[in-house]
DNA sequence: CGGCAATGCGCC
DNA sequence: AAACGGCGCATTGCCG
């Protein structure tokens, strides 16, 4: 691309919290304000406009140029130029065409999207620097708490210093990392329009719902105090609390508590529960913080902050989160919802018709009212929390999500077309695998616990998955023999599935060939790995490139024979906040690709839905939220679109089909 | 006080 | 023969 690019970078200041209000609501917030924009046209000396002091006019030619501006994390410097430039110092606004972020290039490749980390991870020479970070941020700290802040020309001067590193660093990042290719410069344009859309909250619904919490947990939250001495959160002393009363506990997870204490509301019968004989107040305080320990309701304090004075939030969605491609959520994540948990199985109801109830109840903010209706306020407000998200003036919200869209593709990639087929039929997958492993007919009605097994085994055994650990995730108190899970595994491996382990095996090695080959081209199936630079790729039937960082070979012993020891490989991934080393194993490698591939089906949805005039709000992996005009909101037109899948798709014989749903609110 | 790791929990 | 993976956020508790 032999296009003008102009590298650059704000460094502002606000009474407003950046980490907490995300860059949109901080840019719109009054008291943020420009301290220097320095940029960097090519290879030129860095430049600087600090408001008041320099002319609009350098950058306003370059804007008209139609100069490429280079941003790393563009939603930070193109929501300022929206809130704070165009409106307070005359700018005119910058097309999103005339965009380009590294962070998303960075995104696409794998390595880490923290500017001072990827720095490091690609060994780029200078470093960013901490000292001058440390100090624009304390100003923005200063004015926080004091109302005011160090307006002096040293002051400034020191923040132009930094910028101006910035700006190099980020220039030399470019260089190394390029452009997003054309795919996926398109999917980045989409994903910003979608972005820029935002997704609009009930802030009034959202204010409602925090004071039927505060009102709930208030007094149960001091009854678990003046038992405890603790608060709900601090989780080792709750445990060694109980522990010192006699009731030995390993820890608090869900499942614990709910053995302990029975999984419904009700207490358990003790008499039937010799073993269980736990002093009333600890059983009290188990039951208060399962009450009231759920940290999702904390999402409508997130909802609140994040969202701009028109009622949307944005920029909750990062482009290429994760490294097959998929979106990741931010902000207010808003692709972990709790799904409802207020069980009222009256048919009368459609579910439609249950959350326009939840949503009606829970407006009132009345906690009162909520539990006389509901039983318990606080799962009320859970179940309710999705209804947050609702359509704009005239607007509904139209969602559609591919039906098992996992199991499909990883059955049709592995060339297993029998069982893609009855998916693809709308029959019942999961008796068919459980009549395989019970050897004899399933009824979907008559053996529900048999029907769950097959459920279990297709839907998680697709990536090598071993008996112990589908024995320790799914088969706690059921009764069942470990042979028998055993037996299930060698069923799907041996003669319901037997061309997924040869996915598994055939995926090994191509992508190991090619890290002990760099350079040379090794496929299986419609998959092909290559060496790249310093990345492994894996050329998915879109064409598009999964990436790989770092990959070196190894070689491995077999986890289930440590003699057993075959050429592998390693590759660095980010997580937990730092990259580190991977083992590749055939199922990780499938998984890599399966999730690649429903990515790629989603995005050709979501293109033609917005060509169709269904503007797309926000994804969920396999869902696709519309925001269209209520006239010509219909999901079955949506399902229509989306069915219709790309052509790499109906090559590779993937049945997809799609579900959906209108509503005036978000819902499950 | 902010940064960081560990834990727990929500989703696909 | 054969290893589930991908995320973000809230909270605590420790460190400098």
């Amino acid at each position: 691309m032999a296009k003008t690019f102009v590298v650059f970078d704000f460094e502002t200041v606000s009474a407003c919290d950046l980490k907490v209000s995300g860059a949109s609501a901080y840019a719109e917030h009054p008291s943020t304000d420009v301290l220097c924009l320095c940029f960097k046209v090519g290879g030129q000396q860095p430049e600087k406009w600090v408001p008041h002091h320099d002319s609009n006019d350098r950058l306003i030619s370059l804007i008209r140029a139609g100069a490429v501006f280079v941003a790393h994390n563009a939603a930070f410097e193109k929501s300022i130029w929206k809130y704070i430039m165009v409106p307070r110092y005359g700018f005119p606004p910058i097309p999103l065409e005339q965009w380009h972020d590294t962070m998303a290039v960075c995104a696409m490749r794998a390595v880490p999207q923290k500017l001072d980390a990827v720095v490091r991870t690609l060994n780029l020479p200078g470093e960013k620097d901490m000292a001058g970070s440390r100090f624009t941020i304390s100003l923005s700290t200063a004015y926080r708490k004091k109302g005011e802040y160090d307006r002096s020309k040293e002051a400034l001067d020191r923040v132009v210093a930094y910028c101006h590193k910035d700006v190099e660093e980020q220039t030399l990042l470019h260089y190394r990392m390029g452009w997003l290719p054309p795919g996926e410069r398109k999917v980045w344009l989409m994903d910003q329009l979608t972005n820029e859309r935002g997704i609009g909250l009930d802030i009034p619904y959202i204010r409602a719902c925090q004071k039927i919490i505060t009102d709930t947990m208030t007094p149960l939250a001091a009854e678990f105090t003046s038992l405890t001495g603790l608060s709900v959160g601090q989780n080792a002393k709750i445990i060694s609390w109980a522990n010192g009363r006699g009731m030995a506990l390993e820890n608090l997870r869900k499942e614990t508590i709910d053995d302990l204490l029975g999984s419904e509301d009700e207490e358990p019968d003790l008499s039937d529960n010799t073993e269980v004989r736990m002093p009333w107040e600890v059983r009290r305080a188990l039951t208060i913080r399962r009450m009231i320990g759920s940290s999702s309701v904390k999402k409508l304090q997130a909802m609140d902050r994040v969202t701009n004075s028109d009622g949307r939030a944005r920029y909750a969605l990062n482009y290429h989160g994760t490294a097959p491609g998929r979106w990741a959520g931010r902000l207010f994540q808003p692709q972990n919802f709790p799904r409802p948990i207020l069980h009222y199985d009256d048919p009368k109801f459609s579910d439609q018709e249950k959350a326009d109830l939840v949503v009606s109840v829970l407006r009132t903010g009345d906690a009162e009212f909520v539990r006389g209706v509901f039983g318990d306020s606080f799962s009320a407000v859970i179940t309710g929390l999705r209804h947050a998200i609702q359509a704009g003036k005239g607007k509904m919200l139209v969602a559609g999500d591919y039906a098992g869209i996992q199991a499909r593709v990883v059955l049709a990639l592995a060339g297993q077309h029998d069982k893609a087929a009855i998916m693809a039929a709308g029959k019942d997958i999961y008796c068919d695998m459980a009549s395989q492993i019970y050897k004899r007919p399933i009824d979907k009605k008559r053996d529900p616990e048999e029907r769950h097994i097959g459920k279990n085994a297709v839907l998680g055994l697709g990536f090598g998955m071993g008996a112990k650990k589908f024995f320790d995730n799914y088969c706690e108190g059921k009764g069942l023999e470990f042979s028998f899970i055993e037996h299930v595994i060698k069923v799907y491996r041996n003669e319901w599935a037997p061309m997924v382990p040869r996915l598994w095996r055939g995926l090994t090695t191509a992508a190991t060939k090619a890290v002990w080959n760099p350079g040379t081209a090794y496929s299986h199936g419609p998959i092909t790995y290559k060496v790249i630079d310093k990345w492994l790729t894996a050329r998915l039937p879109s064409g598009r490139l999964i990436w790989y960082f770092d990959p070196i070979k190894s070689r491995e012993a077999m986890p289930w024979d440590e003699f057993d020891i075959r050429a592998s490989f390693t590759f660095k991934a980010w997580k937990n906040g730092r990259m580190k080393e991977v083992k590749a194993f055939g199922g990780l490698l499938t998984e890599n690709v399966v999730m690649g591939i429903e990515r790629d089906i989603m995005v050709d949805g979501w293109t033609k839905l917005e060509a169709a005039g269904f503007p797309v709000i926000m994804n969920v992996h396999d869902e696709l939220v519309c925001e269209p005009d209520a006239a010509m909101a219909d999901h079955k037109v949506m399902e229509q679109i989306m069915s219709d899948g790309p052509a790499w798709a109906k090559e590779m014989q993937i049945p997809i089909a799609v579900e959906g749903w209108t509503s005036p609110w978000y819902r499950k």
